[in-house]
DNA sequence: AATGAATGAGCCTTCATTCAT
DNA sequence: AATGAATGAAGGCTCATTCAT
């Protein structure tokens, strides 16, 4: 449940922060992405970390939480990243189509976190991943922010299926994704932002002809 | 003793029509549903079928080949389903929509197969994943023909990019469906299903003041 | 413990004279020496010949008596050959390089049979291997009475230890027969004869130049 | 993790030499001599051992390689005494018969390990038992070096055909030594090494009446 | 006599986790 | 904090044998 680290109110936060914990949660990406979830014992991540197999249990409550605070770790990056990068961008359609360059671009950038978290991280069992969805929340919440804001700035349907929309551009996306790794990233991803990111807001309502906002 | 054999007595006879085939296939999808991928051994699945351990080995070479011959089963069904319900239609967005409405349909009625494969299928590992592929293609070549057709009639945009289209059809649904077995399938899928289609169409060019085929 | 052939006294001896038994038994040797024993399951043996397994059970108790009877079969044409062979000479000496030169030929011409009997047999547990053991006294007796009759003629050592004679005897035939068949058997076997025949009358006392029995 | 593996703390500290390593392979004689080579599953060696079952893969890679480690150093110590034992011996007859003596002596200290290595260890795969034939090659050397050095000092045949000697020699000690064991050990081993060594220098042609070497 | 589909007991090995040092 | 040796539960698969046809 708790990724086992330890956050002492007013004072410093201690874990977190330490390599080791970092190193860890490190060594685990590489050991999944290059053994695949099955062939990624506590040991060989141990290994991988330069710390002992009872060291990583000072760190994390079990296997399981190494992976949760994986995805917390690397996702929790993510959303930061995304929201600071749309931060700038004036209309919905501007801001999705950064979030998606965005979340093309860091997994373009670290191939195995690409491996671990579109096949591997999905091998785990329904606890994990129910508990890996909680993560995907904050990611789903940025995307339906979008969608509000677009609907309310007239760029998107006004009777727009927030829900479904969603769900359209999460899984559009995840797709996207899952094939590129699965086909060995021979292709650039990114290249591919703007089309998914047309299909995807045309989807949404938006028209082209009507509004202008995107040309350049 | 391996599936897919085919034995001539007198007619025809498939081994996959033989009833402890099929006996042991539907066994799989009920003890998995209920209790998990990682918690369905094989003397779960043999008592469940009613069949001693060693007979679910003159049917299937391993426990792995249950979970492709499952899937190839149940997902050729759905093809076959689709294809049938489809012929009938004239328009691309017709087509579409018949297909998510009957791929909803379809797993709507059998909610253990919907947890089967929506969930407790992608906990297997890599390989068997890739296997699970191959026989999805056949899925995505009718997602494909769809698309190509509408873009022929001019149903959908001239300029298509096919291959995104198909993903974020394909996703879409995949994700709307995950969703649905994840929280429980407390709503109607197949309700869903007309304001799905209607994203995808419109993400795919398609413009309903246009053209009013899909009206009624 | 029974081999499951039937003898009706009076009558016609009737299982072992149906060419099935020994099909089976031939099978049994040729599926023993191509896949090792402990991969030469009855479901192979019973293909090997040409019948179905349930047949093995009509003409054996179990497995293990087939094996007893490979072996008694087998064992007793050894026995019988050699006694054949042994009848028209007149020494000790000569006798027992007849039976050493018979052996090595008849493995020579069956080198199925000197795998099954040299390396794979072996592998059986005890219980199997007591079985066996009473059948090779027959041989053991057609060794002690030449030995008995060498003593008696004068050619071997009057003192002369026939049980460990005896042992050197089988012990030594028996080592240079497992040597040849785990090396491949490239070299000649019936070559070796004369070479450990000399050794072994020197063995029981025997001097070339006091007698010239053996001479040509 | 493996046997074999070497670690220096402080001084040269072999694992073999641990005190875990030896328990294991000295359960593994007394399980196996009591309950037969295919009745001894590993739980049963860990139950006897002391330890958990899964210790035993920290010093053994499998089951087959407990099997060989048993033997490597049962072997090991037994061609180590046999190489003590003759050096103080002049004449190669005086130690042939050391060979013999010690050899005999070693099992009959130890009939748990005798039942082991003429019996059980027999009854294992042909993959095995070459391995185990691998370990046997430094007793044979053991044995052709006495002959060679017993042909050059005239105590033998000048024109002894070494290989098949070494055979006679090796093939009667392992005749004589399994006959004994099957029968029970009732009958003291020891006593029967000076007849068997008598029938077997007389083979590789040593002529008593020659040389009084071996003559008290 | 012959078949061959069905049975079900039995075991080696892995690996997450613990705990004495 | 760190170590790493030790633990022990758990399951997929084989194959000799049976028996209804």
């Amino acid at each position: 449940m708790n990724d086992g680290s330890f956050t002492v109110k007013g004072f410093l936060e201690v874990k977190k922060d330490k390599p080791k914990y970092k190193q860890i949660i490190d060594a685990a990406v590489v050991v999944i992405a290059e053994n695949g979830y099955h062939q990624s014992q506590v040991s060989k991540i141990a290994k991988q970390a330069g710390v002992a197999d009872g060291t990583i249990y000072l760190y994390f409550k079990n296997k399981e939480s190494i992976l949760i605070s994986l995805f917390e770790e690397k996702m929790g990056h993510f959303t930061e990243k995304i929201r600071e990068e749309i931060k700038g961008n004036k209309t919905s359609i501007e801001k999705l189509l950064k979030l998606i360059e965005t979340h093309f671009l860091l997994l373009s950038e670290d191939y195995n976190l690409a491996i671990v978290t579109q096949l591997e991280l999905r091998q785990t069992n329904l606890d994990l991943r129910l508990k890996i969805n909680e993560v995907l929340k904050e990611y789903l919440h940025i995307i339906d922010s979008i969608l509000i804001e677009g609907v309310q700035s007239g760029e998107f349907d006004p009777i727009l299926n927030i829900r479904i929309a969603r769900k359209m551009i999460f899984g559009t996306i995840d797709e996207v994704l899952t094939h590129w790794v699965m086909s060995g990233h021979k292709q650039s991803l990114v290249d591919k932002a703007r089309d998914v990111h047309h299909l995807l807001i045309r989807g949404c309502g938006y028209r082209q002809e009507d509004s202008r906002l995107l040309e350049q």
